[in-house]
DNA sequence: CGGCTACTTGACATCTATCAACCGGGGTGG
DNA sequence: CCACCCCGGTTGATAGATGTCAAGTAGCCG
């Protein structure tokens, strides 16, 4: 178990952290790479397995029947990509660029969660989460001009983003445009027209890969709340 | 324990019904009932109490530092109101028409589901199935039209309704536009315009305090899979 | 160096929001 | 019992924001 390390202090040793339960854990996971671009699971195909996050970013969405998609979250490591209930994925989750995944069999990690009260407290809570995430993206969705949304993303990213490389002026934005796009329902020229009316506002400037966020800006910005998953 | 009778049924006895859980369920439940308007909890609140609905219907929504608003949910007969986790409310409640409520003290149900492993798989299957519908209302309010979400929304209430009182060609929508409008992301004048479209395109009826959903077009109306929690 | 892909920018179309007037039913008070 | 008022809903005219289509630029990889 090399790699593993990565994934499971930041998913399971947040609060109560049993030995037991964390070694147990351990023995069922299975570490594989994806490079970027790559497929790791497909909405609707049967959920044989669940997957935890140790390195890299993962966007999960949903294709709809015509072809439009809704990108559901950007997942980072120690996140869980699917809950791991209901036997099918309700979403697909592909690489943005090289991630590093912990697969658990569904069947035996299910079988560890019922019989361990303090895991199951811990997924319990990150479902939690997630209802509450999904609750104020569907807020910023429903309410949210183009850069308020823009704004409420670039401002959740960097918290995220900065709770595991800590200090960092720039932000990365590892994904595309048509990612973040699909992310807040916009169109992918709304989204670069709005980075590009944030710049000239010097509210950020735009990097190679990334955006910085600029001090004074930053206050007025921040008016959403939560965020992403 | 008179009125309780017709919300535990719904909420606890799907699958797995244990009769000294419900017992104890029972025993901890408070019945209490409110007007047409009434807040019966707010965002912000310490929740010192869990809900759950038995008769009539419930919005539940936030609203936004400028006085925005966004409806996340319509809860029916049945639904928690509110996940008993995390300390204060995430979103405020108020009755649409009369409604009657299951009030439980937060920290003994709290206690109870900890001890009681049926139940706290009720309660992840239940806050699972939350998370979908608000990936489902993500995806319809970051991709749909007004017509779509429209759309979408009386098909699922219907299919919702439906549940509760089998047959009837009419489907009750007993909150108002403006209640439609903060779900849907939309303004009322947008819902009410998109009804007019509707009715004159045969697909509905506008009936007193509701529509009728013609057969025809319903086919043609789905298009969109999940919806309201 | 060439070609691809992501991104940016521009002109224009479309949709929904906005502002405003109007309608109609239910309840209240004369 | 009737008239009025109030509230929710509908409808119209107009404006503003985002989507659409299209061209052009920049960085990356072979």
């Amino acid at each position: 178990m090399p790699r593993t390390a990565s994934f499971f202090p930041t998913l399971f040793c947040r609060e109560s952290c049993d030995a037991r339960e964390l070694a147990e854990l351990t023995r069922l996971a299975t570490p594989i790479r994806f490079d970027g671009g790559q497929t790791i699971f497909r909405e609707g195909d049967v959920a044989r397995s669940a997957f935890g996050l140790s390195q890299g970013v993962v966007r999960l969405y949903r294709l709809l029947p015509d072809g439009r998609r809704q990108v559901v979250a950007f997942a980072l490591p120690g996140d869980f990509l699917a809950m791991p209930l209901g036997d099918r994925f309700s979403f697909s989750g592909d690489a943005v660029g090289e991630v590093s995944i912990c697969r658990f069999p569904r069947e035996e990690l299910k079988r560890l969660i019922q019989t361990n009260p303090g895991i199951m407290r811990q997924l319990i809570e990150f479902a939690a989460n997630e209802l509450q995430s999904a609750q104020d993206q569907l807020t910023l969705l429903g309410n949210g001009s183009a850069e308020e949304r823009v704004v409420s993303f670039l401002v959740n990213w960097r918290r995220r983003v900065a709770r595991q490389t800590p200090p960092s002026q720039a932000v990365p934005l590892p994904m595309r445009r048509q990612d973040i796009a699909d992310f807040l329902g916009l169109k992918l020229e709304t989204v670069s027209r709005t980075f590009a009316k944030l710049e000239q506002r010097n509210a950020i400037r735009i990097v190679p890969h990334g955006v910085v966020l600029m001090r004074p800006e930053q206050g007025a910005l921040v008016a959403e709340g939560g965020g992403a998953s």
